[in-house]
DNA sequence: GCAAGGTC
């Protein structure tokens, strides 16, 4: 029997399938795919099935001195244990292994790990590798017929880095975290990657902290042609470098201009320039700009990969992790449109494709790797809102629109600029239309906004009109945004295609980065800081460059893994004989900016700091820092994570708060305002509970968290409470209910109120809701909304669809549930 | 409980 093992599953049935001919067999062994057909048997990974780590003698942070990890052991152990356990059984029977991981660097340890599987439980039989660019079936057949070795150079070079990695991200991890005391859930982290790439928001941070802005004029005016067509026009001049500047830095030179224009009621154009410009398509995607073009019609960097991730494994686009930019040969253009033709929304641009008289011929980008091609529609079609929803259809249409673009012709642009004169000032017009739509018939996300330029012949006379002088400042850098970051990371050669967008996500979970676009915290600069003074190599991207090259040196046989490894940890050697003596100093830095972080202002008690604090119960609230001398405590709203935001309260000085719960995200404001707003607002009416009885009354009241209720005056003795929306202005009208003689109520918030009606009303509708959607399979012990959501996009709606279901089936099916976990809710069931 | 890299 031969076993042939690949990177992931779907590779393994895809390589099956053209190996077999589609006539293999599958079956599960310990939850793994396992496909069969005459003599051969193929299994996927998941990726590493192994990890490295340090013995456990070294697992406690308190007991061991973070320098002492430069020299620790370092071990692999199986971190997919039943990957493991499968392939150590199918091992047992082969007589042949071949490794079919991705033909990468990283493909090449991910085999390597599984030679050493298979070697540990047979010393003899024969393994050999295959490497191809794709799977299809020229590709994998040819590989399969001259079978190569496993290159162990080029697996060690990954080794070495994988040691390094964890060697340099561990020692300083575990050195900040116990020099500013925070152990548990917030150690403070340090890495190869997620560093310099914090290090790039931070620059750009104190960039923006030192901006001084500068006042600056800018001129515009109305011309008009035979006066109907106006367009407009910016005053310019030749700057020092005769360079065309349009900004005026002195006020009286501004003026001076603009009571000459003001003047005058008519220019004289003195040039007139038209040139036409070729707009080529854009290229296939790689995964950094598939991402950029998801952030600019609104997804965030994790949600698109996550998205892009469910669309590959339901079969609609190819493998979203890729540096390629250029088609393979095997990929058909004229094949894949004619996959589309007919389609009710993405047919009419896929026939005026293939309807042209010119040869496809695809647009390429500069990398060409060997692992993937870059991401395209597959030729399957979802249903929209059957088989995918809203957001799975807009990005796989995203992923159509552009390989329709990559395969389109240019467009063309004409543009038209024209100089006018008054005595010696002048003004510019820039004039731009598509004449030749092109690729941006098919593709609709990139800007074509025309500006209007008329046709004019030098020495015409224009009206002028409208003169306008308009003072502005200069502004500060923008924050990078996800997508921005992810490009400047992959043009720096920090982190790979499949980690950049979890970089970003692992900055946002260690608090080191708040909002989008992302803004560090003060943790974050003084991180930073601590890591430029004392270990500068961890947050510069020279760390990954010197890296990469040891790696080549060490794949082409010009150095070995302990060459690098050792000359790696000398390094970190010196960088920790300097920092033994400034421990405490930096531990107080990090102890400082992780308390400016929960700052909101002076205590109006006693002049000490405000911070946001969290209670034994998990729950959060403003204390001061002064207690236990001072304990004056402001509530905060129960649902979501405050954010601190950097505007203030102009009574009290207190910076605003936002609340962060995901689509609920809303801002709270200043907490003393909320507080001292809290109370009681009009009466509706008698109190249906203990109105007739003791004379309770309903009122709208305010907490002092800031969330509001339609509650009883003779709270507490009376708890009866109907719930109120937390945002908008709440009107009491003039109409009642004549069921519950209340007075209907109306919300104003955003641009149109809307009618919430009797409170009674509202909140029995919404309980009639709330019962409807509920699903009986949430009365299973340990089966939540979530979990219900994703049992129903399997299938699964009912209690009896349940018990009868294959656990099997069901684990495969839905994310982040086990076999075991199934057999058990079926018990409870 | 540390990193970064695979993949789900």
């Amino acid at each position: 029997m031969e076993l042939i093992i690949t990177e992931k599953n779907n590779a393994a049935r895809r390589i099956a399938d053209i190996l077999s001919g589609g006539t293999y067999d599958s079956s599960r062994t310990n939850g793994v795919n396992v496909y069969e057909w005459g003599g051969k048997r193929c299994v996927g990974l998941s990726g590493h099935v192994v990890g490295v780590d340090f013995p456990s003698e070294y697992s406690d942070w308190r007991d061991v001195e973070p320098v002492e990890l430069i020299d620790a052991d370092v071990e692999k152990t199986a971190t997919k244990e039943n990957i493991v356990a499968t392939l150590r059984i199918l091992s047992r029977k082969a007589e042949r292994v071949t490794i079919a991981t991705d033909y990468d660097r990283e493909g090449e340890l991910i085999g390597k790990e599984a030679y050493d599987i298979v070697r540990n439980v047979d010393d003899d039989v024969p393994i050999q590798r295959v490497r191809f660019s794709s799977i299809t079936e020229n590709e994998v057949t040819s590989a399969f017929d001259e079978p190569d070795e496993l290159d162990f150079d080029l697996a060690a070079a990954g080794e070495a880095r994988q040691i390094i990695d964890l060697i340099w991200g561990a020692a300083l991890t575990r050195f900040l975290s116990l020099s500013s005391g925070q152990l548990g859930n917030d150690f403070i982290s340090v890495g190869r990657v997620q560093s310099p790439t914090l290090k790039l928001i931070v620059d750009r941070e104190r960039e923006i902290e030192a901006f001084d802005p500068e006042t600056y004029w800018e001129l515009f005016a109305d011309l008009e042609k035979d006066g109907e067509a106006t367009f407009d026009a910016q005053y310019f001049y030749r700057d020092e470098d005769d360079n065309e500047a349009e900004r005026v830095w002195e006020e009286a030179v501004a003026s001076e201009v603009f009571e000459t224009l003001s003047e005058r009621d008519s220019a004289t154009v003195v040039d007139v320039n038209r040139r036409t410009r070729t707009d080529t398509p854009p290229t296939p995607f790689n995964t950094t700009q598939f991402i950029r073009a998801a952030s600019a019609i609104g997804y965030s960097a994790k949600r698109a990969m996550s998205i892009a991730e469910d669309l590959y494994t339901a079969g609609y686009i190819t493998y979203p992790r890729t540096d390629n930019t250029v088609y393979p040969d095997d990929l058909d253009p004229e094949e894949l449109l004619d996959d589309f033709v007919g389609h009710p929304t993405l047919g009419d641009s896929a026939e005026s494709l293939l309807e042209s008289d010119d040869d496809i011929v695809p647009t390429e980008g500069d990398e060409e790797t060997t692992d993937h091609p870059p991401i395209h529609p597959t030729g399957e079609i979802p249903s929209r809102g059957g088989d995918v929803s809203d957001d799975e259809w807009e990005i796989f249409e995203l992923v159509v629109r552009r390989f329709y673009a990559t395969v389109a012709e240019a467009a063309i642009w004409e543009h038209l600029k024209v100089v006018t004169e008054v005595d010696d000032y002048r003004m510019k017009s820039n004039g731009k239309r598509l004449v030749e739509a092109g690729y941006h018939d098919v593709y609709p996300y990139f800007n074509t906004s025309e500006n209007f330029v008329p046709d004019v012949d030098e020495g015409e006379e224009l009206a002028l009109a409208d003169v306008d002088l308009e003072e502005k400042e200069t502004q500060p850098p923008r924050r990078y945004g996800q997508s921005r970051l992810i490009e400047t990371m992959e043009s720096l050669g920090i982190g790979t295609k499949s980690t950049r967008h979890d970089i970003l996500e692992k900055l946002y979970d260690r608090g080191y980065v708040e909002s989008d676009p992302p803004r560090p915290t003060r943790l974050a600069m003084a991180v930073v800081t601590a890591a430029e003074d004392y270990a500068d190599r961890v947050v510069s991207e020279d760390m990954t460059a010197q890296l990469e090259a040891d790696m080549d040196a060490i794949a082409n046989g010009d150095a070995t893994l302990d060459d690098v490894t050792d000359e790696s940890r000398e390094m970190l050697e010196e960088i920790f004989a300097n920092l033994a003596d400034s421990r405490d100093e930096i531990g107080d830095q990090l102890r400082k900016s992780l308390k400016d972080d929960k700052r909101l202002g002076p205590c109006p008690e006693c002049g000490e700091d405000l911070l946001v604090r969290r209670s034994r119960h998990g729950s959060y609230f403003v204390g001061c820092d002064g207690y236990p001398d001072c304990e004056n405590t402001l509530p905060l709203p129960s649902t979501g994570k405050p954010l601190i935001l950097e505007s203030e309260c102009e009574d009290h000085g207190l910076n605003e708060v936002k609340m962060l719960a995901g689509r609920q995200t809303f801002v709270h404001g200043c907490p003393l305002c909320k507080a001292e707003d809290a109370g009681e607002g009009p009466v509706l009416g008698e109190c249906p509970e203990c109105g007739s009885d003791e004379g309770g009354e309903l009122a709208v009241k305010t907490l002092q968290s800031g969330s509001r209720l339609v509650g009883c005056t003779r709270y507490p003795d009376c708890e009866y409470s109907l719930p109120l929306p937390r945002r908008g202005e709440i009107e009491v009208t003039e109409e009642r209910c004549e069921e519950h003689d209340l007075p209907e109520l109306l919300v104003h918030s955003g641009d149109d109120p809307w009618e919430l009606g009797c409170p009674i009303c509202n909140y029995q509708e919404f309980q009639a809701r709330e019962s409807d959607s509920g699903s009986e399979l949430e009365s299973i012990e340990g089966v939540g909304a979530k979990t219900v959501e994703k049992l129903e996009t399997a299938g699964i709606e009912s209690l009896a669809d349940l018990t009868e279901a294959d656990p099997d089936t069901v684990a495969e099916d839905v994310d982040g549930v086990s076999a075991d976990r199934v057999r058990s809710w079926q018990a409870k069931a």
